[in-house]
DNA sequence: TGGCTATCTGAAAGCGCTTTCAAAAACGAC
DNA sequence: GTCGTTTTTGAAAGCGCTTTCAGATAGCCA
C-alpha cells in the first residue's frame, strides 16, 4: 500500500470520516464530534477549524455509525393500509413535515388492509432502525404490540381511537352517526351505506356500526341489502350502488367511505337517470379536493388528515424526547354540508 | 451490578442481540450471523440451534450495526417536488414495490419545486444513508450531482430524458407536442396551454416548448395570452382558464398541465357558458383515476407512472448490486382520447 | 511567579454487526 | 491408525461515530 501524500488522498472517491476532518483541523475525532453536534465546550478557534476543514471535505458523518453509537436512529416509522390512498398520504406528509423539523426522518410502508403484512412490514422497519411507529386503527396482528415493546420505541395509533393506547383520531362511529341523524333530521328514512372493505379495518367497521346505532335509536334500521362493502375507488362506488338497487327498493340516501365511492354512486344514480340530491342525498368522506367541484358538490365528513399527522408527529417526537404527552388526542372529523343532500323528494314508504 | 442467572437477564427489556443469541445457541456470533445471512458452510445441527434460538429471543438484527458494518444501508431515498402530487405518489408506490423485494426501503423527501430545497433533502438522504438515489427531472442545484458522487452511490432521474445523465422517463415536449397535433389535426388553430408553475421544472417547460414548436411547424404560434402559469389544483385550473379568457379571443381547445387544472378549467368554462368540448377541447396529463368519469369524460396524456417506478427501482437495485443497466430507459407517455375533445365548431378567426 | 480551579482536549472504549484468518474438526485414502 | 484435505468454527479486527475520563491548558488571585 503506498502512502500517499494527504491531499492526494483526499481526491480519493472515498467519502471522507471525521478521521480526515480532525487531521485536517489538527484536532481529535472527539472535537470534530462535540463541534458538529453542537454541544459546548469547545474554544472558538478549533471549532473555526473543524467547521472550515469540514466544509472543505464535503464531509458528511456516517447516519449508520452514529445510530450505533447513539442509539438513536433518528428515523420514525409508519405503516399505513394504502400509501396511495389521499387520507394517508395526507398524513404521511404531516408527520414528516413535523419529523422533518425536528430532524427526523420519516420510512413509510404499505400494509395493504392486511394484519400479517402490517406486521411483516413493522417488523422490517423495526430491523431497519426506527426510535418511534405510526400505526393506522386500533386493530392489529396480536404479536404487533409485543415486538414493538421488545425494541422499547414509542408507538401511536392514527384515525381511530383507542382504550388502551396512544392515539390521535377521531370517534369514528360517533362522526358517522352525526351524518346518519342529519340525514334522519332532513327527513330520510332508507339510508344505505356504501363502504370500503371492513375486514380488519376497525374505521369502516365503526362507522357502520354508529350509522346502525344511530338509525336504531330512531326505531329504524340499516337493511342488509342497503349495507354494502366494496373495494375502494370511483368503480368501487358505482357498483357498490348498482349492487344496492338490485337489491329492493332503494334508499333515499346514502353514505359513503370516501369521496370517491360516493363520486361513483352519484355517476351510476345519474346514469340510472335519479337526480341528486332530488332523488338520492349522498354524503362521503374525507373531503377531498374534488369534493366541492362535483355537480352538486358534495356533504362529506371531513376528516382534518393534516392536524392527525402534525399531532401524531409531535406525540412521537415528544415521547422520544423523553417529554410527557397526553395519550389520547381527539382530533373531531366534521361534517361539511353542501349540495348532494337534501330532504326526500316524497316521503319515502 | 447484580450476576443475573440467563434466564432473567433475558427477561429484561433490552433488545436481544447476536451474543445473546450466540450464547444460547453455544456457538459464536459469527457462526450466528453466517446463519441468520443464508451463508453456506454451517452444520445443519448449528444452523437449526441458532435459528431457533434467534426465534426464541425474538432477535432482530440491529440495522446500523449492520450497516456499519457491511457499508450498505440496504435504503434507496427519492426527492420528489411534492410527495402529495399523485403521479409522484404513484411513483413511489411502485419504485418502493421493487425495493421492497430486493429487501430494501425506501425514505421519500419532499422538494416542494425549489432546487435549494432538492439540494438540502438530498444531502439529508445522504447523510441519514441511502444506497442510490432518485430524482425528478432533469434540473437540479449545480452542488447535487458533486455531493451524490461523492457518496459513490448510484441516481435515477425519472419523468423526462436526460442527454447526461441516467433516466427512466419520456419525452415530455414530444408527448405534448403530439396531443398539440392532435388538436390541430381535428381544425383547431387557437390552442391555450395552462401549465403549474414552470420554475426549476423542465417537465412543464419541456411540455409548453414542444406544443410552440408544434404550432410553429404549422404556421401557428402559442399566443401568450394563451400560455397560462399557475399553482396546480383544481382552482389553479379555474383561475387560469379565467385568466385566459380575460386576455383576448379565447383559444377553441386548451392543454392542461394535470387532470385537476383541466377539471378546473371545465368547471370554469361551464360556468360561463362554454360547451365542452362543443365550444372548447380539453385535454389533460396523468390519466388520474376521476378522468375517465368526468363529463364529459377528460382526453389526457397519460403517463405511466407505476412503469417509470418499477423501471427506475429495477435500475438502481441493478446498479447497487454491480449489475449492468442502460442508460436510458423510455417509457412513453400515451395520449388517450376521450370525450372532452372534438372539432372546433365553426372555423375559428 | 506559583498554586488552585475551571475549561478544553484527546485517547480509548464502546455501539452490534460482518468478515477474515488461522486453528480445529471431520473426512478419506492409504 | 496416519496424514493430507476439506469443512466448520471462533477469535479478533474492524466499520465510523459518540462519549467518558483523566490529563493538559488556561485563567485567576495572591
Amino acid at each position: 500500500m503506498l502512502d500517499l501524500p494527504g491531499e492526494i488522498l483526499e481526491a480519493l472517491p472515498r467519502s471522507p470520516v471525521a478521521r480526515d476532518v480532525a487531521r485536517r483541523a489538527g484536532v481529535s475525532t472527539a472535537t470534530v464530534s462535540r463541534v458538529l453536534n453542537g454541544s459546548a465546550g469547545v474554544r472558538a478557534d478549533k471549532r473555526e477549524a473543524v467547521i472550515r476543514a469540514a466544509q472543505d471535505l464535503g464531509f458528511v458523518a456516517n447516519g449508520a455509525a452514529r445510530a450505533l453509537s447513539t442509539r438513536r436512529f433518528m428515523a420514525v416509522g409508519a405503516v399505513v393500509p394504502n400509501i396511495e390512498n389521499e387520507a394517508f398520504v395526507r398524513v404521511l406528509s404531516s408527520v414528516q413535515d413535523r419529523l422533518r423539523q425536528a430532524g427526523y426522518t420519516l420510512v413509510a410502508a404499505n400494509a395493504g388492509y392486511d394484519l400479517d403484512d402490517e406486521l411483516r412490514e413493522a417488523t422490517f422497519l423495526l430491523e431497519r432502525g426506527v426510535d418511534g411507529l405510526m400505526l393506522v386503527g386500533d386493530i392489529h396482528h396480536p404479536d404487533l404490540h409485543a415486538r414493538i415493546a421488545r425494541h422499547g420505541i414509542p408507538m401511536v395509533q392514527t384515525f381511530s381511537l383507542s382504550r388502551e393506547r396512544p392515539c390521535v383520531g377521531f370517534d369514528n362511529a360517533a362522526s358517522a352517526a352525526r351524518a346518519a341523524n342529519y340525514l334522519m333530521d332532513l327527513g330520510h328514512r332508507r339510508i344505505g351505506v356504501i363502504s370500503g372493505l371492513r375486514r380488519d379495518n376497525d374505521r369502516g367497521g365503526a362507522r357502520v356500526t354508529g350509522i346502525a346505532q344511530a338509525l336504531a335509536v330512531r326505531g329504524l334500521r340499516l337493511a342488509p341489502e342497503h349495507d354494502i362493502e366494496i373495494s375502494y375507488g370511483i368503480g368501487g362506488g358505482r357498483d357498490g350502488f348498482r349492487q344496492m338497487l338490485a337489491g329492493g327498493p332503494p334508499p333515499t340516501a346514502i353514505i359513503c367511505g370516501t369521496d370517491q365511492i360516493a363520486f361513483g354512486a352519484m355517476i351510476e344514480a345519474r346514469a340510472r337517470g335519479l337526480d341528486v340530491p332530488g332523488d338520492l342525498s349522498v354524503i362521503g368522506h374525507n373531503d377531498s379536493d374534488f369534493a366541492p367541484f362535483l355537480d352538486p358538490p358534495l356533504t362529506t365528513i371531513r376528516i382534518h388528515s393534516a392536524e392527525i399527522g402534525h399531532a401524531a408527529g409531535d406525540h412521537l417526537i415528544a415521547r422520544i424526547q423523553g417529554r410527557p404527552v397526553v395519550r389520547v388526542t381527539e382530533i373531531d372529523a366534521e361534517l361539511i354540508l353542501r349540495a348532494s343532500t337534501a330532504p326526500p323528494r316524497r316521503d319515502p314508504g
